[in-house]
DNA sequence: CTTGACCCTATAGGGGCTACAGCCTTTATG
DNA sequence: CATAAAGGCTGTAGCCCCTATAGGGTCAAG
């Protein structure tokens, strides 16, 4: 099995320039090269992207997910770190959640607030504005 | 009232250096300079500074808090614009919230798989991983 | 008269890509 | 076999929205 970057960057639904990028802050190995210098990628790099893809559709931080990485390299590892990262990283998502609902009723309560006219009488610009 | 960039970024709750770049990037006019080449900002430069903020808060973008900025200037003008520019972002919330809600489904059930061991034997390392 | 708090400009960095420009290599077609 | 299109290569700059320096100048208090 011989890939190059293009045919790696189909099969992970990932641009060539974020492979690349990948590659440069040393996510992902430096791949051998043909003869005419064409990055030549197999099975495990393969592997090793989808699961950083998987990641980060997930969410996790790119630190996150190279944390994740080397600790799924050490295979008789306990799990507990790999538990924590994912842990950690649902709690920013309920964090990141609970920031946004708060935010929509607000920005609703805004928008509600006002039943159209001129800029004038707007409600919205009024409620934006400090004290005017 | 003379206020300087510090006094205006307490007021305001802004870092100084965010003041100046908004300055920069045209958010904020550049206000008159003191003989010693301070900023020297008045009330409206308040006002203005806090409806921004008070926007970002709410999590408009800059360009949207920029074009909320020209409309609220008209006064005479039917505050449509202004309601059209809140709804859309409020849609981008929900979507954003939405979004949120799914990736926090699947990272649960992802977490929840694992019951311990070693890391050959963990559910999130596998439901990460593509085949293998 | 000096200390320290504040101000000034200009520039670089962050996260996580994305998009050029300006080349070289491979593959498909005439 | 020649050529053109498609894809690869490096390097660098841009996106959003700030934030954080470096290296200076100004001002009020003691």
């Amino acid at each position: 099995m011989s890939l190059t970057i293009g045919d790696l960057s189909k099969a992970t639904n990932t641009k060539v320039e974020t492979v690349r990028y990948y590659e440069r802050i040393g996510l992902l190995p430096k791949p051998p090269r043909t003869s005419g210098n064409y990055r030549n990628y197999g099975e495990a790099e393969l592997g090793r992207l989808s699961f950083v893809r998987r990641a980060r559709d997930l969410g996790f931080s790119l630190d996150q997910v190279r944390a994740l990485l080397s600790l799924s390299d050490d295979r008789d590892c306990d799990c507990a770190g790999i538990d924590r990262i994912a842990n950690e990283h649902l709690g920013e998502v309920d964090r990141k959640i609970a920031d946004l609902k708060a935010l929509r009723r607000e920005l609703k309560a805004v928008i509600d607030s006002c039943d159209g006219g001129t800029v004038a009488e707007c409600r919205i610009i009024e409620a934006l504005a400090p004290r005017g």
